[in-house]
DNA sequence: GAAGGCCCGCGGCAATTTGCCGCACCCGGC
DNA sequence: GCCGGGTGCGGCAAATTGCCGCGGGCCTTC
């Protein structure tokens, strides 16, 4: 990339907190002309966005000890331009839905790939040819996404949803721990 | 009901194409004061919606062979006041952020009571610290509920449903053998 | 009418998951 | 300080699931 590609790159926050996967996406989102900064959690990436707010961000949902959702807010209170992708390796309708109510542009489930990261960024909203996809969701996948909005519904309570859900709060955990399976 | 509450009910279009599952939760909606019209595809809401545009309004995802998100923007340019909730048995979190961004208010996965339909119709922007009616369905409840909805899709052939609900064949069966749980 | 192809029901057994203990820790109120 | 409630996590017995196999029924096709 030259000097005069630089200067004119778009800037992009990338907030994650697992530093393997922030570093592999920042230089691949690097390659693509993109001036990257990276934050691992919510304090560090407001003060990267105060000192200058940038024209993407990418967010993590789930952080070390804290949720990324607020981030939205505060980033598009700081520029309401900027375009968001929320980005999970626990993905949920719950809290996809969350998400873009929140302001979100878009919302991937990990894996991704730099790619489908910018094809994110900047879809027009509108054309929406979307899959309305074929099977049922399976009893694994349905379980997930019932235990992701019972726990929205209690502002993420763990002890409160497995009461409600009269499971376990062990095992409610191991569940949460998990990563949600495909389909 | 008095006529008074007649008078005054919310009007609330259904729009699924599954008659039974419609009639159920139009008559669910009907006790709790909404006055309740129904249709079973686009075209048919579109006339209803047409001639009056109701406050709230529930939409299948998935219908006969079409899809219900291009309702969301229709009924939005009938009346952009209007309360939107997406309901779907193949709920994606492809089709839950479409949905949103296309303008509906909320997005639910079936099986789902009235209940969880009127809450998630009257949740506001900000959160949801709004009196939620009855506990939310025990994960046991749901997945019976939902087996049996895909079981009736197949026919009730148990070998289909178990594939289409990624389980074992032999799981499935022991599951049906039992009694459904309540709660 | 024999051969496949699909389905159902069920026994058995190993692997995984749950239920249910416990413990250590943090926090917010009293 | 002390208490109640929430969180994370280890361990272990009990229950459930996954995955085999078998026999049998009901079609369709050679």
């Amino acid at each position: 990339m030259s000097a005069n590609d630089l200067a004119a790159a778009p800037s992009l926050l990338l907030v994650d907190d697992d530093a393997v996967f922030r570093g592999v996406l920042a230089r691949a989102l690097g390659r693509r002309g993109y001036a990257v900064s990276e934050a691992a959690d919510v304090a560090a990436a407001l003060a990267l966005a105060a000192a200058n707010p940038p024209e993407y961000a990418v967010l993590d949902l789930k952080l070390e000890h804290e949720s990324g959702l607020p981030l939205i807010r505060q980033l598009l209170d700081l520029d309401p331009e900027t375009r968001i992708l929320m980005l999970t390796g626990y993905a949920s309708v719950a809290t996809a839905v969350e998400a873009i109510k929140l302001g979100a542009t878009h919302y991937l489930a990990k894996p991704v790939d730099a790619d489908q990261v910018l094809a994110a960024l900047h879809r027009t909203e509108g054309d929406a040819q979307v899959p309305v996809g074929g099977d049922p969701l399976s009893v694994e996948r349905l379980e997930w996404e019932h235990i992701q909005r019972v726990l929205a519904d209690n502002d993420g309570n763990i002890s409160a949803t497995a009461r409600a859900l009269k499971m376990h709060r062990r095992t409610l955990q191991r569940k949460l721990a998990k990563r949600p399976v495909r389909g």
